[in-house]
DNA sequence: CGCGATGCCTGTACAGGCATCGCGGTGCTGTACT
């Protein structure tokens, strides 16, 4: 265990000195005269020590915060990211740099064993300065042993909201970093994410272990960005609009685009359809061969296609700054991840469009993937099993994998409520992901009710991450209005760039003294306890609450029942 | 939650109507086999 050293301020530290050191560096690496909003502020925020979650918008320089911050601290660097092309890509990206202190290095499956050992040989001899490696990696004793030895100055949480939308069933490692970090002796943290709202940056927060974070939100607006919603009643009508309208788009430009789909049935569906009108086009999910989808992303890159219909899968490190638009054939499962997937399109600051084509039936599938309550039996099982694997005198504990011998049921679930278990203190899980008993810890009976109540806050709040969604196609505002205040930010007139602000239907954001509930305010419910205002509209509110997340409240029975109490 | 496939029912064969069932997204990793 390595001992924690003092933070390093380089330069012996003044704001001034640190400022122009900064700036220096970013000159020198990678030729900046400017900074974009919220990257400097990112970087004198790390380089002073401080644990720093960083919200900046795709194409804002996000990868600039820790390579200039970096060079300015005194040890390694790690860098974890969730896909292993991402990690391969930033890797070059740092290799192609001059000047940099040290090589970059990753840390994967897809590496030999020759590699993965150079690399953390490397960052033992300080020859590598930046290692990046998924969070499963982090599972293995010797890794982990092997970084604290080398004494890492500064833990990068790439994707930061990964650890929110994967942690809990997917990728249950995101939940361990908070763990690692400790481990480490505590590092600096930084994370760095395009999109989180309040929830979810407050997550991010606490699953790293975040000492007083400092929190950088900036540049959310994008507003070569325009907004449209399409609303459709038939599923077949929707269907013709999605291929008409992305036709449309194409036009004799040929501009490039992406269209989303829930399913990997509804992305080859669009995508024949679209082929048979002579457009150049292919479908993307995780069920096509790797090496299928490594072509078609090179295709679109290198301009050979007009668009790409995707699920979920596509997009993380796509960066096509020319992308004209994104279409939603379905709605996607929260704002979060929607306005992450409409983000990809006009980074080039050109003009660019952003169309939901929607059905209000569509939502049913994100609200069956935001359920999530693990039947009782499920989980005082697994609690069972723990406690009996103890009493066996099993000492290396019970794993996902051995829960899937004995229960038969797939690993995600399991992990699921493994990680259930361990919030309501039923279980402890170690750096390996294996459980073990608690002492004193409540029985299995009780341990299951417990995670049950949990679960179902988490689905309470998902759902309700689902109906904001719901909320941005039904509003009849600005929607760019709708969407900054979901992330918490005011814009102050309606936008002109949306379907509503053409049709009329836009209005101001009334003044906080016109309003008894401006947004931002924090209030107290007679029911739903704590939250913030996130959104007011001439008649309803829209309140961000601690336990049951979003809700839609009308200003009027709000105001005749006395519901809402100021808590400032 | 909502869709499409399946199977059952209807005097017969067929086509059609209705209930039931299964399915749906995201990636790391280690291991077996070519």
């Amino acid at each position: 265990m390595p001992v924690p050293r003092k933070k390093q301020d380089p330069a012996g530290a003044s704001a001034s000195v640190r400022t122009r050191r900064i700036r220096e560096t970013a000159r020198e690496l990678l030729g900046y005269e400017d900074f974009r909003p919220g990257q400097e502020e990112a970087m004198e925020s790390v380089v002073s020590g401080q644990d720093t979650l960083a919200v900046l918008p795709s194409g804002a320089g996000k990868s600039a915060v820790y390579q200039i911050a970096g060079q300015l601290v005194d040890g390694p660097v790690l860098v974890v990211s969730p896909l292993i092309a991402l990690q391969r890509d930033q890797v070059g990206r740092l290799d192609d740099l001059d000047g940099l202190d040290g090589r970059a290095a990753q840390l994967n499956s897809a590496l030999s064993v020759g590699d993965q050992r150079a690399a953390l040989e490397g960052l033992a001899d300080g020859t590598v300065r930046h290692l990046f490696l998924a969070p499963e990696q982090l599972t293995k004793p010797e890794v982990v042993e092997a970084i604290a030895k080398a004494q890492p100055a500064l833990f990068v949480v790439d994707e930061a909201h990964c650890v929110s939308a994967w942690g809990h069933d997917f990728r249950p490692d995101y939940l361990r970093l908070g763990g690692v970090i400790e481990q480490l002796g505590h590092p600096t943290v930084l994370a760095l994410t395009a999109t989180a709202a309040p929830p979810v940056r407050a997550e991010i927060v606490e699953r790293l272990g975040m000492h007083d974070a400092r929190v950088v939100v900036a540049g959310f607006d994008r507003p070569e960005i325009r907004l449209e919603v399409e609303q459709h009643a038939d599923a077949h009508g929707k269907d013709q609009a999605v291929l008409d309208r992305v036709t449309e788009l194409i036009g004799d430009g040929r501009l490039p685009g992406i269209v989303y789909s829930a399913t990997r049935k509804g992305t080859e569906g669009i995508s024949a359809e679209l082929a048979e009108r002579g457009l150049r086009v292919r479908p993307y999910h995780a069920g096509l061969k790797k090496s299928e989808r490594e072509d078609t992303q090179r295709a679109f890159m290198d301009d050979e296609l007009d668009v790409v219909v995707a699920t979920t899968a596509f997009g993380m490190g796509i960066d096509k700054p020319d992308t004209r638009f994104v279409v939603h054939a379905e709605p996607a499962d929260s704002v979060d991840s929607y306005y992450q997937e409409i983000g990809r399109a006009g980074r080039d600051g050109q003009p660019a469009l952003a169309l939901l084509v929607y059905r209000q039936e569509d939502l049913g599938l994100r609200k069956f993937f935001a359920a999530g309550i693990p039947p009782e039996e499920e989980l005082q099982q697994v609690a069972g099993l723990v406690a009996a694997a103890e009493a066996a005198g099993i000492e290396d504990g019970v794993d996902v994998r051995q829960l899937r011998e004995e229960t038969g049921r797939p690993a995600t679930p399991l992990a699921r409520d493994l990680n259930l278990l361990e919030q309501v203190s039923a279980v402890a899980l170690d750096e390996e992901g294996a459980a073990h008993p608690v002492e004193g810890a409540p029985s299995p009976g009780d341990a299951a009710a417990a995670a049950r109540e949990l679960a179902e806050h988490h689905e309470q709040v998902d759902q309700s991450r689902v109906e904001m969604m719901r909320g941005y196609a039904d509003t009849t505002e600005c929607r760019r209005q709708f969407l900054l205040g979901y992330f918490g930010e005011q814009l102050e007139q309606p936008c002109g760039n949306c379907d509503n602000c053409d049709a009329g239907l836009s209005q101001e954001q009334p003044d906080d003294d016109e309003t008894p509930f401006p947004a931002q305010t924090p209030v107290q419910h007679t029911e739903w306890g704590p939250g913030v205002v996130m959104r007011v509209e001439d008649d309803r509110l829209v309140v961000l609450f601690e336990e049951v997340g979003y809700k839609t409240l009308a200003l009027a029975a709000v105001l005749d029942n006395d519901l809402l109490e100021r808590r400032d």
